[in-house]
DNA sequence: TGGCGTCGTAAATCATAGAG
DNA sequence: CCTCTATGATTTACGACGCC
């Protein structure tokens, strides 16, 4: 009974934005394949697993930033530079 | 599987991307009584005859194609309500 | 071959968390 | 606190491909 109570609350528990790793993680995979933003059900498991969501979570992530970055490039230019500072960087070490 | 390629410049990021054509219609959301008739329907059945998806469109006022769609995307949606409440339980 | 099935996605819209 | 805006989720509409 209280299972079932806690796992009715867990599904009507408030949104939260994600963690500021996870975001990180996401915005890494997705400015290191900018020709292709699209990470296969493999990828998207290991994204999921590394980032404690869903893979239909990081399908919606990829989803949303996908028409946000295409609507407003200009508006994610800074953080476009920023990631790609990032990987090439660690590619370096 | 691209739908088309708006950007033809090759140094643009998104020139590959899928792009919805052009002529696609644009999304209407549907009013409280049109989804909750078509929910009532499909609690009746997940899967429409052709005529029952011909009456639903005629009461509703959409055509038989949105009907067709509204029943697929349905079904998705159970679908993946259903895989998150198995995946919960395991663990 | 047409027509409806699933799958993955685009794009618009909804809901509200949470930054200012 | 109180707004708003950015963010995560959901809703329509298709393209690609499958099966019968």
């Amino acid at each position: 009974v209280m299972i079932l109570r806690s796992r009715f609350l867990d599904a009507r528990r408030k949104r939260r934005n994600f963690s500021k790793q996870a975001t990180e993680v996401l915005n890494e995979y997705f400015y290191s394949h900018l020709s292709n933003p699209y990470p296969s059900e493999e990828a998207k498991e290991e994204l999921a697993k590394q980032c404690g969501i869903t893979v239909s979570q990081v399908s919606n992530w990829f989803g949303n930033k996908r028409i946000r970055y295409k609507k407003n490039i200009g508006k994610f230019q800074e953080e476009a530079n920023l990631y790609a500072m990032k990987t090439a960087l660690g590619a370096t070490q | 599987h691209k739908d088309e390629k708006p950007e033809l410049d090759p140094n643009n990021p998104v020139a590959n991307w899928i792009h919805a054509r052009s002529t696609r219609k644009k999304r209407c959301p549907y009013t409280k009584y049109q989804t909750l008739e078509l929910e009532k329907e499909f609690l009746f059945n997940m899967y429409l005859t052709r005529d029952r998806r011909y009456e639903v469109a005629r009461v509703l006022n959409l055509t038989e194609r949105q009907v067709k769609i509204w029943f697929q995307n349905r079904r998705m949606k159970m679908k993946k309500m259903n895989k998150e409440k198995t995946d919960s339980k395991e663990q």
